[in-house]
Order: structure tokens, then C-alpha cells, then sequence
DNA sequence: GTCTATATGGGGATAGAC
DNA sequence: GTCTATCCCCATATAGAC
């Protein structure tokens, strides 16, 4: 891994680009307009991260890799200690997502920003960076399927990962369309209290992931 | 309403324009690239729509609102010989995201273009297209809130509103993602079975209707 | 109603001065 | 390392021929 140099104006440009990329998406932001909120000129994307591209990717990797690192060290450190017992359901899901959700919490804007991008990045499709963000959760993955196949030794492998699926779900859709829950609420709802949010998603996953699938019956 | 004129250019241009939306984004897609798909010429775009932005709110538009008058009318038929008797918690899931999850089935391929455009639209931020879709789904919200009290009198109506937001995220990650469920799952898992694919998400909604939110505890 | 040609603007990337 | 000027491409939208 190349050793990322400290330069004012790089920092700079990847805070800028995170923001603008977050609030307009991809290729509606111009490197014009990155520069110009960098305090940068025009040319200096093009000299730090040789591309646009580039950039975005660089944008990503700076939070990605110590988030995900954070969570699997979280999992660790609930598994330390229980002699071997698996540890708890809810554990397990608050070990998935504290990481995510707290960088929400900070005033410091910049991690509601990358949370934004990434679900932004998520849905664009066909999209080089794809592959990148799938390498990027698969070691993740593996590690917490494991420990939830310990925690639930009734379900399937399969059954495993459709239920890690939904919980993908909820975290992904509550912290990146806030204002959808808002607004459908009629502002009875907000994000604004990070630990009972992970209170709610976890029970609701946790939930989920104790009840067995059963055909659609009759009613009654 | 606009009555929309039935011209098959006005229909290739749609059906183009929903498919490569969909797979490439809205701002990625040259109305080049649209005319081509559909077999018209360049102008063609203009003459119809007028402009690339009223272009994707009649994709949006042409589906949308059947696909919400489906999913109410079907809580009404489930509603009606009851005797006013709520609704059980898992129809009321179904008809929420039965419509939709049938367009997928569909081998039309017209549906899963939608589908993945409208998660699209939805994650692609501060377009003025959201105010349109929120003013779609807010009836149906409202309408399916209610049912979902009646059914479940032990919640307040935030929590409500919280698990309908979980509910939303379960589903719109299930469909608008399954490459990615396919691939952290090495293609244990696929969406392929429709039926089946809404039991799990409707039993995994439902479990986390009933299951109260407690604070996190400590382990045991 | 359909097509072509074109107007007009904005984008990313580059080369070369400081 | 930073800035400016510029190249070249591609986009949307329009005007006007058929």
C-alpha cells in the first residue's frame, strides 16, 4: 500500500470531493467545483490522484478500511472474555454497526458525508468502484457470519446470510435516508440519538434473526 | 393529469430511458444513448419530453402510481371481510411489498429496470425528484401506518414509524442489491424465488414488529 | 411527427509558467 | 507544489428542413 502523504491541499481536496460527492453524487460534481470549495485550483486534483476517478476511490479508502477494521476489533473484543461462548445475538449486530452509526454521531460532518457516499456509491450501478467495496466488506462479512452461525446454531448458512442481508438493509436505508423517515413521520422521528437508534435497529434485527421463516399462511 | 399519449416512439424512448437509467444512473446517460436504445433520432427526447429531467419523471411517474394503487387496494381487499377486525401484521407486510416484488418476477425485465432505477433515484441526493416521490409514497404511508396501529396497539405511533423505515430498508436493499447478497454469500443465496423471497422478508419484518426495543444490556 | 445540423455551454485532462 | 491557459470532447437543447 502506497503510504498516503500529508498534504494540506490533498486533505483538503478528499474533504471537499467527499462532501460535494455525497450531497450531488458523482458525476454531477465538477473537479471545478471540488477545487474551488478545496481552495485549490483546478489543476490540483489532476496532480494528487491523477484523476477524478481516482479520487473517489481515495476518498472511500480513507474511511472504509479503519470503520470495518473497528467493527471486527469490536467483535474481538465481545468474543474475549466468554471462554469460548458465543456471544450474544445483540452483540453481534451492535459490533456491525457502533462503528458506522458513531461516525454519524461526530459534529465533525465528515463521516455523515462519507455515509452518504457510500450509499450513494452502493447504488450506482456498473461502477468500478463495486469491486472495490465488495473486497472491501468481504473479509467483514465472513468474520461476523461466522459468529452469528455460533450465535443462532439453528439457522442455515444460507438462512445466515439472507438475515445479515436484511439487517444490511435497515442500518444502510435509516442512516442514509434520514429525511425519508422524517418526512413520512411528520417529524415524530429523527436520527438525533445515535445510541437509541442502535438500540432500535438492533432489537428489530435481532428480532429477525430469532424468528424462522414460515410460508405466507391464511389469515387466522 | 396530462393524458398520456399513446405514440410508440413516446413508449421506446420510456423504455430505453428506464433501462439505462437504471443500469447506468441519470446523470451518466446521454439522451444519445437513450434515442439510440429506442430506435429514434437525437431530437426525438426533446420533442416529447422536452427535457432530460421531465424525461425520468414520466419513467418514475408511469409506474409508480400503479404500483401504490395496487399495494393499498390490496390492504383494502385484505381489510375488507374482517369485520373490522385488524388486518394480521404479516398481510400487511405482504401487501406492502408484493406489487413490487411481482414486477421483479415478471420476465418482462421492464419492472427490474424500474425497481433499480427507483433505488437509484432514491439514494441520488438533492434531485428535485424527491419531492415527487415522497409526495407518491406519502398516502400509502399514512394508510399503511394506520393499518399497522390497529394491528400492533402496544406501539406508539413513532415506533411505527421507525420499524415501517426498518421495514422499507429490509426491502429496497433485498432488491435493488442481490448482486451483492449473491456475492457475500459465494451464490448460496439468489432472489430467484420470488415467493419465497417475500416470506423471508415479510417474517423478518414481522419479528421485528413485535419485538419491543430494549436499551443494550451487558452480556448476560 | 420525424430527422439533421448546429448552437452553446461545460466537462476532464494537460502543458508549461511561476 | 501551485497556478493558468488551453485542448478537445461530449452533453443538452433548438431551429428548421423534410
Amino acid at each position: 500500500m502506497k503510504t498516503p502523504v500529508i498534504n494540506p491541499t490533498r486533505i483538503a481536496l478528499m474533504d471537499a470531493a467527499e462532501r460535494l460527492f455525497a450531497t450531488r453524487g458523482f458525476k454531477s460534481t465538477s473537479l471545478r467545483a471540488v477545487t474551488a470549495l478545496a481552495g485549490a485550483n483546478l489543476g490540483a486534483v489532476n496532480y494528487h490522484f491523477s484523476s477524478k476517478d481516482s479520487l473517489v476511490i481515495a476518498v472511500l479508502g480513507r474511511r472504509l478500511k479503519p470503520l470495518n477494521e473497528r467493527g471486527t476489533a469490536l467483535l474481538d473484543q465481545f468474543e474475549k472474555g466468554r471462554g469460548g461462548k458465543p456471544v450474544k445475538l445483540e452483540k453481534i449486530l451492535e459490533a456491525m454497526f457502533r462503528p458506522a452509526l458513531e461516525l454519524i454521531a461526530k459534529p465533525s460532518q465528515g463521516g455523515r458525508n462519507f455515509l452518504r457516499l457510500m450509499a450513494f456509491t452502493l447504488a450506482e450501478p456498473g461502477k468500478f468502484l463495486k469491486p472495490l467495496l465488495e473486497e472491501q466488506f468481504n473479509e467483514k462479512n465472513r468474520r461476523f457470519h461466522r459468529a452469528l452461525m455460533l450465535a443462532l446454531p439453528g439457522l442455515t448458512e444460507s438462512e445466515t446470510y439472507w438475515k445479515m442481508h436484511f439487517s444490511y438493509g435497515v442500518f444502510v436505508h435509516t442512516i442514509s435516508h434520514p429525511h425519508i423517515l422524517e418526512i413520512s413521520s411528520h417529524s415524530l422521528c429523527k436520527l438525533a440519538d445515535t445510541e437509541r437508534t442502535l438500540e432500535r435497529i438492533v432489537a428489530f434485527c435481532a428480532a429477525g434473526f430469532r424468528n424462522p421463516t414460515h410460508p405466507l399462511k391464511k389469515q387466522e
